[in-house]
DNA sequence: ACCTGAACACCGTTCAAGT
DNA sequence: ACCTGAACACCGTTCAAGT
């Protein structure tokens, strides 16, 4: 057990949530408990309540590196495409890739729920407009209202979503050996070629 | 407690899927547990593994039960349009309305995760199947190959799915007023009209 | 034969008591 | 002041023992 002032606030708290990353990394979401994440940093589970509000809290503030990762994963990948087509399809495979790649943390982003009623906070959904900014800077070329942009980028990303983790967990009724990228590339093009119609 | 011989096996599995459906309707996944089903039907826990492998088989009864009453749902509401877009848009806020009617039920669909590398048993893939079906049947007068309409069916059904669960999950970054309905529209229309050029 | 109920190994969360 | 550790009210799952 770490000794009193070993460590301040913050560097329990930064612990805690490296900690967690890496238990979700290799038991996922199921396995993952606050005695787990408290016994990895050598602390007691009391402490982690006094530097999370609660498991929840703990979970959204990992979902919240998650996304900072996502951001930097898509941006890195994203092309430098003119041709919104080519960049929309860049950035729905990159997302793919991290699905599969990150599996259980990128699940994760999901398993957790807001409480009924409960919007998240203010700072997880500046994240998420990072993520969502991406893909409207793909879309930016054709050149129409920033509103319509804006609603087809939510329109595709919530769909290449759909695809991604109807796959994932086998929720599509598979036909012929369909994989996630040719699904992405029909619903894109054939999206984009009647939005541009 | 129920006395020996009460109820047959078959009869004791029935009562715990109703209690089952039940508790899942006020409490949500979240606050569902063996325990509360079993003394629910006035059993006892160890009751519960004579008739049902585990929690998760029990959860995976109950989302089989809730795949035919969206089936059933979808039907009473998809319409006679021989327009492959009206029938579409009809199906798809059926769903829509299923998720917001249903919403701890239909969660549940997706809270279940399959053992990794499982595949969900071959009855509940069936189940999915029929859903499917009903895409397909709206698609069907596109008059293309087969396996064309099945693609085009998993693409778009997968993307409402995407739509709906984003919005209802609050993973969207909202911008303007826009609900699930008017996002659902925007895809299908452009999805159509680029598909059918 | 059928079902119980106690046991095992866990949970999240709280908070009086120790250092 | 900081952290512990025991307590509370739960879990899923198993299985010897009772009727």
């Amino acid at each position: 057990m770490a000794r009193r002032g070993d460590h301040s606030r913050e560097e329990i708290r930064r612990m805690a949530l490296d900690a967690a990353e890496a238990l979700v990394a290799v038991e996922g979401y199921k396995g993952f408990s606050a005695r787990k994440v408290a016994s990895a940093i050598h602390y007691t589970v009391g402490t982690l309540y006094l530097v999370f509000e609660n498991l929840d809290d703990l979970v959204l503030q990992v979902n919240g590196r998650t996304l900072d990762k996502l951001f930097d994963w898509l941006s890195a990948r994203r092309g430098e495409a003119e041709d919104p087509e080519a960049a929309l399809l860049a950035l729905s495979n990159a997302y793919i890739a991290y699905a599969a790649i990150e599996s259980p943390r990128w699940s994760m982003l999901f398993d957790y729920t807001a409480e009924k009623g409960d919007d998240l906070p203010e700072w997880y959904q500046r994240k998420l407009g990072r993520v969502f900014g991406l893909v409207e800077a793909a879309l930016r070329p054709l050149a129409r209202e920033e509103l319509e942009i804006q609603r087809a980028s939510r329109v595709l990303w919530a769909s290449v979503h759909g695809i991604c983790i109807l796959r994932i967990r086998q929720r599509m009724n598979p036909v012929g050996n369909q994989d996630a990228e040719g699904m992405v590339r029909m619903l894109i093009e054939n999206f984009l070629r009647g939005f541009c119609a």
